[in-house]
DNA sequence: GTAAAATGTTCTTATTAAGAACTAAAAGGA
DNA sequence: TCCTTTTAGTTCTTAATAAGAACATTTTAC
């Protein structure tokens, strides 16, 4: 697995300027320790991540470089919430709306949940499935 | 440091279905490792843990319960929804989940705009449909 | 109530990160 | 340039701790 986490502890430590012993006095841990962070010779243990991630204002997410899916959806919302009207954002009315009636629907909710877990094949069957029934449903 | 690694892994497992064997598997490690995780008694290496964001579809940082950017922006939303509606919704961290399901299918969102044009009835007529296929699909 | 499955616990082993000390490389000043 | 000081990299040892196996307990299903 390939991860960035050795690079940017050296950013961020560079970009508040701090020298290793710095960074090691904040941790209250010695020294050769971020050295070997920062070389991808070792990895930090999870409460020393978490701390980084607090002196850095990274989450801890970031700080590895996983660009997990709810990061990403993080992402488009924040650009819906600053930019309003430039670029279409992800996140659209439509969707604010599907929202809606999710959060109105718990049932459905969980229905899509469900589907979610399924096989990508299963998925794309169920949606076959409802399909056809939205289709019939709308004719009445 | 007070962190919910312990029961958000419990949690989310238990939200996919599966025991401690089947989650052991997924990770290929013994599934004592996971009950001492469950239980706070140790704490998974880095690596297991960024194995088990993706399984369970979360971010790192809400896995391990920190103030993260993620539950800023869920506080966020939950202000714009409620001064936007009358109800109170609950947008919680599975329904950011849902959403980005939705985004990145485009037909099913389509499709749940076009369910909620339904009649109520029509509507309940098409869940249980659903609700039908999905245990079907779920038994294979 | 019993059998089977799932989970919790203990003990040992193995992994690996931390620290200290040493080495090497930059940075700064005469 | 040479010297000094600061900063960073490396090696070796020690210590911490997570993983696994085996066993114990609890829960579930019949």
């Amino acid at each position: 697995m390939m991860l960035k986490l050795a690079t940017n502890i050296k950013y961020y430590r560079k970009q508040y300027n701090w020298t290793q012993q710095q960074l090691a006095n904040e941790l209250a841990i010695s020294r050769s320790v971020i050295a070997k962070w920062e070389n991808g010779d070792v990895l930090p243990d999870l409460m020393a991540l978490i701390k980084l991630s607090r002196l850095f204002n990274q989450t801890v997410d970031h700080l590895l470089g996983i660009n997990s899916q709810t990061d990403q959806l993080l992402n488009d919302f924040q650009q819906f919430y600053q930019t309003n009207s430039e670029n279409e954002p992800v996140i659209d009315e439509n969707l604010l709306n599907t929202i809606d009636y999710l959060v109105k629907n718990p049932l459905l909710k969980e229905q899509i949940e469900r589907l979610s877990h399924l096989s990508i094949k299963q998925q794309k069957a169920v949606q076959r499935i409802l399909q056809t029934t939205l289709n019939e449903a709308e004719r009445l």
